[in-house]
DNA sequence: TCTGGGGTCCTAGGACCC
DNA sequence: TCTGGGGTCCTAGGACCC
């Protein structure tokens, strides 16, 4: 048996937290630099503000009915997250955080919960809002797609109150047969396109399929999703792994076309990724930089631009990634074109004890601009870098304590992230904490 | 006239998730 | 004028090996 809980809104309700003004209003978040809607609260979906529409539509609309409008607040949020997770981490002891807002449990080995599983449910669901202020939704069910379809249910029908434990059949099919194929955890809008064409519009349908016919159409993925309906586990828990792929990138706030304009945002993106890659204690074997202009615009046409640099032997270090940056982009830019956005990929990684290193490299790597620099020095100033950063939190302009020169001055970028709709950073800051009168 | 069989690795693209 | 960011897994096809 597995659970799933899911913070409703949950960006949304980060918000509404620390502004009780806002308690019935109607409340929506947006993606980085305000380009798209990511969450509403429920006043929000009963306007019609659809999730994912670009702010710009719906502008005009959002400040005729009164919502209020965020920019997203990812310190908040993480913040926020962290205090749920906490708090269910304290209910279970197998717990997969899977997203910001989610976490899976696994109950078959523990009685506490096995025993009167709707009571359970229902006792988490009570915890967090206690602690947090946070509603969540709570989904129960043999597998963890059932788990999903259940939360599923338990948000969308007022009945449940939050609560759906799917632990008999024939409640399980009624479920299934009012419920349409594309709510089902693994099935996309392409599945759910190519599955209608077959005649497959509801779960239920889907769920008494051959799971081999599926297998052969669409692939061994949704056979598993197949089977996991009917109730056999094919998806487990999962443990945290470091991350095979890093990456970092951002939309411009306005276009660029200066090579040294994009040098700078692609380093600092560079700088960005090379924390992510030391915080798990890996290396990486190649860097991608990449650039574009908008998929979206009618006038010009779609323009994208990226390269390689493979690393003779793998490194976290910072000054040679950059290095490495600056020299593809050197190879790749094109003139003339206004990039909307750029950024990097880390790959090739593996753990830093791990490195195959080079057979006929001198001393150690030349890459590094100081071919005399030994390796452990290197380690050493990065870690030093790393700690002064995490120690002296960058402020509301993003530029770290110490950080390269090719990354340039954030203040002076024109191009930075648009923020305007920012709210504090209510638990993160001291000078942000609310102020009760 | 007849041209094997079995395998690995890599990459690009497609699908999905939040 | 303005359209997010960060991930994973699977598959097919090509190159290559013995």
């Amino acid at each position: 048996m597995y659970a799933l809980v899911d913070c409703n809104s949950f960006y949304a309700a980060c918000e509404k937290l620390f502004r009780p003004d806002l308690k019935h209003k109607p409340v929506v978040v947006l993606s980085n630099n305000d380009g798209c809607v990511v969450a509403r609260s429920s006043e929000a979906k009963a306007l019609g503000i659809k999730m994912g529409v670009p702010y710009f539509q719906v502008k005009d609309y959002c400040k005729h009915n009164n919502v209020a409008v965020f920019s997203s607040n990812y310190a908040l949020y993480a913040d926020m997250s962290h205090r749920v997770m906490n708090t269910i981490e304290t209910l279970c002891p197998t717990v997969e955080v899977y997203s910001i807002d989610e976490a899976f449990l696994y109950l078959a080995d523990y009685p506490a919960a096995m025993q009167d599983l709707k009571a359970y449910a229902k006792s988490i669901k009570e915890m967090i809002e206690r602690h947090t202020g946070i509603a969540v939704g709570v989904g129960v069910g043999q597998t963890k797609t059932l788990a999903k379809l259940a939360n599923h249910a338990a948000k969308k029908y007022p009945a449940t109150k939050g609560v759906c434990v799917l632990d008999n059949e024939p409640w399980i099919r009624r479920l299934m047969q009012i419920t349409d194929i594309g709510e089902v955890w693994g099935v996309g809008s392409r599945y759910k396109k190519r599955l209608a064409a077959l005649g497959v519009t509801t779960v239920y349908q889907f769920a008494i399929c051959e799971p081999a016919k599926i297998r052969q159409h669409f692939g061994v993925v949704l056979e598993r999703t197949c089977l996991e309906l009917n109730g056999q586990a094919c998806i487990g828990i999962e443990t945290v792994e470091p991350k095979k792929q890093i990456v970092s990138s951002r939309s411009f706030s306005h276009r660029v076309t200066d090579q040294q304009d994009l040098s700078e945002a692609i380093c600092g993106h560079v700088a960005k990724a090379a924390v992510k890659l030391r915080r798990q204690n890996s290396v990486c074997g190649f860097l991608d930089v990449f650039a574009k202009n908008s998929a979206f615009s009618e006038q010009e046409k779609y323009v994208s631009i990226s390269g390689q640099y493979q690393f003779i032997t793998p490194t976290a270090d910072t000054r040679q990634m950059m290095l490495a940056a600056r020299e593809v982009l050197a190879r790749v830019y094109k003139r003339e074109v206004r990039y909307a956005k750029a950024g990097v990929i880390l790959g090739g990684i593996c753990q830093h004890d791990e490195v195959q290193l080079d057979m006929f490299a001198a001393v150690d790597s030349h890459e590094c601009g100081d071919g005399s620099e030994k390796s452990d020095k290197k380690e050493a100033l990065m870690a030093i870098m790393d700690e002064l950063n995490s120690r002296f939190r960058q402020d509301r302009n993003q530029q770290p304590a110490v950080f390269i020169a090719s990354e340039g001055i954030k203040d002076k970028q024109g191009w930075q992230m648009n923020r305007q709709l920012l709210s504090p950073c209510y638990t993160t800051r001291v000078t942000d904490l609310l102020v009760v009168k």
